[in-house]
DNA sequence: AGTTACAAGTGTAAATTAAACACTTGTTTT
DNA sequence: AAAACAAGTGTTTAATTTACACTTGTAACT
């Protein structure tokens, strides 16, 4: 009887294609490999994988993500689903999940086996499929959650600079962002504690670390507060 | 060679599920109905359907609108992919979309022949499978969506009061909202145009009626302004 | 005809938030 | 000792949001 009513639906492919995003040279990248069968073989496209019979999309979101980046415990969301392309002979059905990642624990060798490099999202080339649609879609949710829940340190390693952290939404938001405005408001919040460390690498002065503490952000929660940048 | 390449991958059922919103007696209410096949026979699920071999999703969607409104050209937007749910004996993906439309345009009839009903989105009853999570996220997307874009209008008729406007706006929030900084704001768009006749249904004075103005809306639109209540 | 009932309709002031803006500091290099 | 240079710091103005209470128009009732 069960059997019955699903018998004669048709199934489909189901994928997950992960926008993968890491933050370095004052930039957002998007980790893109290019693509090693058919069809579209050589193209550029997103880290990908097909979900398997008793996955969760979830599940194989993670697992794409892990096989890609050597990362586990990645933050990461979904866009959607996308299936009204008209893939050579095949039709599959798409769920996109964008992932932020510490680009420092990237395992690199995984570069090399995968044909994979970082991308800056303001230089990527044409991708294949719809997967250009797909990171189009990521900026705009991305946009929207950084600007109200503390997301962006996903990004960054540990300690971070506030020099950085803007230059982080400036990258994310495509626009500039005054230095003064910035910090008064990030610093209001009190989610965050200077260190004693300065960061050299980038001035004689050396800017200092700042560690995000999330207990701190929880008591503002609590507060009925809101985080928003 | 490429048909090898996808041989071995796992194939899914793949569903759409709509929650489908209109605006009646001041409150938001969603289209559901009593399954009638099992799994969950009996349960009240949101209404639903397979998506077909060589369907897009998008318009997987619109059929499913479509056979149970009777209403063609419906505004709808995707909520999601759905698919770390134990459904009994057989796992189905299910991407969720919500659908805004103007319930007095809904064909009864088919009320009937789908056993579903107007539920107040403040009194669902227990959905099955994650249908209630479905709900969930499509008000939060809502909320956000209707806040920056006038995709309310799509709710009402063609003709509404300012109070009804302002009552479909408390029903998106689910609070409050003071009476004249709502007026100013709407108004202050110059997106609407007032009509000389009076809707004597709520009041012994009578409410004037108003219009959403598309081509006013696309005015502000290009002069760099934005939608915002 | 006058009164009552009642939702529709209207404006201003205060508070909050966002935006604009330029100089000083600390450290290394020359 | 001077130069170079990014890090760091406050205040003022503008814009937006919030709070708040009375008048108006019409139908129903007496």
């Amino acid at each position: 009887m069960i059997a019955a009513f699903y018998q004669n639906k048709d199934k489909h492919y189901v994928a997950v294609d992960c926008i993968i995003m890491g933050f370095r040279d004052n930039e957002l990248h998007i980790l893109i490999a290019k693509r090693p069968f058919e069809p579209l073989l050589g193209g550029w496209s997103l880290m990908g994988g097909f979900v398997n019979e008793f996955e969760s999309i979830n599940d194989a979101a993670k697992r794409v993500l892990d096989e890609f980046t050597g990362i586990e415990d990645i933050y990461m969301e979904q866009v959607g689903a996308f299936g009204d392309v008209n893939r050579d002979l095949v039709r599959v059905i798409s769920i996109a999940y964008y992932a932020l990642v510490d680009i420092e624990k990237f395992d690199t060798s995984l570069a090399e086996k995968y044909d994979a490099r970082w991308a800056k999202i303001t230089q990527l080339p044409e991708l294949i499929f719809d997967h250009s649609l797909m990171v189009k879609n990521t900026l705009n949710l991305l946009q929207r959650r950084a600007a109200v829940k503390p997301i962006g340190f996903n990004l960054l390693q540990e300690q971070f600079t506030l020099p950085t952290l803007q230059s982080l939404y400036e990258s994310i938001y495509q626009e500039a962002i005054d230095k003064r405005n910035f910090r008064k408001k990030i610093l209001a919040m009190d989610i965050l504690e200077k260190l004693d460390e300065k960061d050299k690498s980038s001035s004689r002065k050396g800017a200092f670390y700042y560690r995000f503490i999330k207990e701190k952000y929880d008591q503002l929660i609590q507060q009925g507060l809101h985080f928003s940048i």
